[in-house]
DNA sequence: TTTATAATATCGTTCAATGATATTGTATCA
DNA sequence: TGATACAATATCATTGAACGATATTATAAA
């Protein structure tokens, strides 16, 4: 049976799929992408970057598409955009949840 | 000088927090607390749940104020509700980004 | 050919999540 | 009274992500 989908990303996680609605990407400008949008909030080093590439190109979030000397440059898969439309969601759930317990107060 | 906060909190540790907005509570009373108001969605088992008490204590985000029998209480501080604030504060920044980020889509 | 630079890759450590299990108080009841 | 059940908290051992630091590799420039 398939594996059921990892629930929860990262923050970095997430703004590296969020850096493929520019289309095609390779992993430096997955970094400045992600600093850019991010206002500086958010700063992603190599270690952490290639893990998460390494890590979605096999849980197939991302495909390879072509090698250019050193830089490989990557897409979003439909399996990736999935994922990212379910963590704006959780993200989502989590403001509303908590919306919810402010309104509530005591009970 | 003054440690500096951390930058982000796990999704069981902001929904911990998101629990004292019913006032002092004990840890159980948290789990099923978190259990109702997420739907059912985040679900925060003994050993993550008794995990983050002790490291929120530590980093005085609560504070226990009555132990009875076994049942420890604990109420949120200041600091824990900066922390929760902040939180709140980070999860509308990536929300925020996202949008943004479809937005401007190829640019 | 050296040198610089851009891009990717890996090491080692730290920290959080978690299933499983154990411990410890209190209450019930035969 | 003791045995038993239950409620609540505590701990172990494993897994996986984050990340600073550093290394490697390919291209370009001098």
């Amino acid at each position: 049976m398939p594996k059921k989908p990892m629930e929860l990303l990262s923050e970095p996680m997430f703004y590296v799929l969020m850096a493929f609605s520019r289309g095609e990407m390779c992993g430096t400008e997955i970094a400045s992408y992600v600093a850019q949008r991010s206002g500086g909030r958010v700063v992603i080093g190599p270690a952490t970057l290639y893990t998460i590439l390494a890590k979605f190109c096999k849980e197939n979030y991302i495909r390879e598409i072509s090698v250019d000397g050193r830089r490989r440059t990557y897409v979003i898969t439909d399996h990736g955009r999935q994922a990212y439309v379910r963590e704006i969601d959780r993200l989502c759930r989590c403001l509303g949840d908590a919306a919810h317990a402010e309104k509530d107060g005591g009970r």
